[in-house]
RNA sequence: CGGGGAGUAGCGCAGCUUGGUAGCGCGCCUGCUUCGGGAGCAGGAGGUCGCAGGUUCAAAUCCUGUCUCUCCGACCA
């Protein structure tokens, strides 16, 4: 314990340095040769893994394909619709050699991917019996941030960007609906991080959408994190790129379009919500690692026991994750410091009064607690043991975020709180509002959240009568 | 992009003020003993001091430039 400390700085102390200490002590990630890239490690990867292994089933049981466009996006494309260019032209990269010829037009390296896949959809949609296109694509994209923290922003990071065409506004809307509850449900399920749900205000919509709808997951310093967006588009992009179609009625027609997306920063949502002082927790559906076995024992008894842990092994893998740590060169209490560190949620101890006794250990990393099984219970109990965890993340995070959620009737009532936390409140819907707010606090508008009503206390910033019901927070 | 801090062995650091044979802890290798919450002893390997210039008989140390990490702000998934 001592030691561990020495590892890894309190969360309370030095919150930053917790997480980036977090990550590398689990072995997650490694900084790259060039500012603002990183490694992803076998470890992380493996959890970016699942996450796409789950998003992927769900969009294609509503109906969507992957495909993959390119990496290069010609300026000419890129320009065409006027507020996007201008909401990402400050963070493109932009190839200019090819081999040793300067190129005769500059192609950027893509930031997003609407501007290509608009030009694509123009040529592939004739008529309404074309549409939808749903189509998702799992991809690398680069923007030039100007400070980067691993996983949360890095210049280059993986997400899957979803481009869909409509024939009606209506189905447009709805889709991009839906696309939200599927992160929505994917969040809570297997992430084990509960959001808030709602539109970006004006000022906060994504470069060219007519509307943005976000989650917004709380971080354990108090700073909200936006999860995964989807937008819709409107037919802003269909007439910057003419995606049109012969309609039913003979006459020609611009599509509605909508794009979704989620990426790795999901990753650093994981770390900051469920992390503790010893380390990662991660939730079991996760879990690269769901149970690790650690034998105990030297001498006579070391032979029987490791003798059981491989059979132990050989009856478990086939329902779990487990990982037998037979390393000779660490005592058992050094392993259990380590995984702890890398957040494996279960742990097996099988020692020489276990092996008398036809039991074993198993302990929580949730909660830290640590019972005696049989061995013929073992699986069942494990199994329920696991459900247990996840739950418990996700009802300690759900509890975390009630008591850091507060109604507030104007903004200077944030300060009691360090300006740490959600706050709801109402709002004009002024943007110079938002604007004076942000100036003085670094606060802004989260989302307007759905389903939620005015509390008619008036605008937390000016007072007048308020417009709607937001959701405030300092955020990543 | 602005303001702080830091780059010396795999990791964490000292040495720099006042230039003169590169050190400590952990880790690593070998051997023996050890194993229910970060083991002990003995022996050993490992460094063009971030990089590039400059000053000097001599640079980890002084000067200039540059790159990277990190924290805090402004900009963004």
């Amino acid at each position: 314990m001592g030691k561990l400390l020495k590892e890894i700085t309190p969360k309370s102390q030095d919150y930053s340095q917790w997480y980036t200490d977090v990550i590398k002590k689990a072995d997650m990630v490694d900084y790259a040769p060039v500012k603002g890239f990183m490694v992803m490690k076998p470890y992380s990867y493996r959890m970016w893994e699942f996450i796409q292994a789950a998003l992927d089933q769900k969009f294609r049981e509503t109906g969507h394909q992957n495909a993959y466009f390119p990496l290069l996006i010609p300026e000419h494309l890129l320009i065409k619709e006027a507020e996007h260019v201008e909401g990402f032209s400050a963070e493109v990269a932009w190839v200019t050699m090819g081999g040793n010829e300067v190129l005769a037009e500059r192609l950027a390296v893509r930031p997003t991917s609407e501007t290509v896949v608009g030009a694509m959809y123009s040529q592939w949609i004739q008529s309404y019996r074309d549409l939808p296109v749903l189509i998702n694509q799992w991809a690398n994209v680069l923007r030039w941030e100007k400070s980067t923290r691993p996983f949360l922003r890095t210049t280059e990071f993986l997400w899957q960007e979803g481009h869909t065409v409509h024939r009606t506004a209506a189905e447009a809307e709805a889709e991009t609906r839906q696309q939200l509850e599927t992160y929505h449900e994917m969040m809570e399920s297997l992430l084990a991080i509960p959001v808030v749900a709602g539109a970006k205000s004006a000022g906060e919509r994504f470069a060219g959408a007519i509307e943005t709808y976000t989650l917004e997951a709380l971080m354990g310093d108090g700073k909200a994190l936006q999860s995964a967006t989807s937008h819709f588009l409107g037919q802003n992009f269909a007439k910057a790129f003419d995606i049109q179609y012969l309609d039913e009625d003979g006459t020609l027609k611009f599509g509605w379009t909508t794009s979704w997306g989620s990426s790795t920063r999901l990753i650093g949502a994981l770390i900051m919500v469920h992390g503790d002082d010893k380390g990662l927790r991660i939730p079991p559906r996760v879990a690269p690692i769901q149970i690790v076995i650690v034998p105990i024992g030297r001498g006579n008894d070391r032979e029987p026991i490791t003798r059981y842990a491989k059979t132990l092994i050989g009856k478990l893998t086939a329902s779990f994750r487990v990982k037998l740590d037979d390393r000779d060169e660490f005592t058992p209490g050094y392993k259990f410091n380590d995984w702890e560190m890398r957040g494996v949620p279960l742990r097996i101890e099988i020692g020489p009064r276990d092996l008398a006794q036809q039991q074993v250990m198993v302990a929580r990393r949730d909660t830290g607690e640590k019972i005696a099984v049989g061995e013929e219970s073992l699986r069942d109990v494990l199994a329920q043991l696991l459900d247990q965890v996840q739950d418990t993340l996700l009802q300690q995070a759900r509890q975390y975020q009630y008591e850091n959620t507060f109604a507030v009737e104007n903004y200077h009532e944030m300060a009691h709180h360090n300006f740490r936390g959600f706050f709801m409140g109402d709002w004009c819907g002024q943007e110079t509002c938002a604007d004076q707010l942000k100036q003085e606090t670094s606060v802004t508008i989260r989302c307007l959240p759905f389903d939620t009503e005015l509390a008619g206390t008036g605008c937390i910033v000016c007072g007048r009568s308020g417009q709607h019901r937001a959701l405030f927070a300092r955020a990543y």
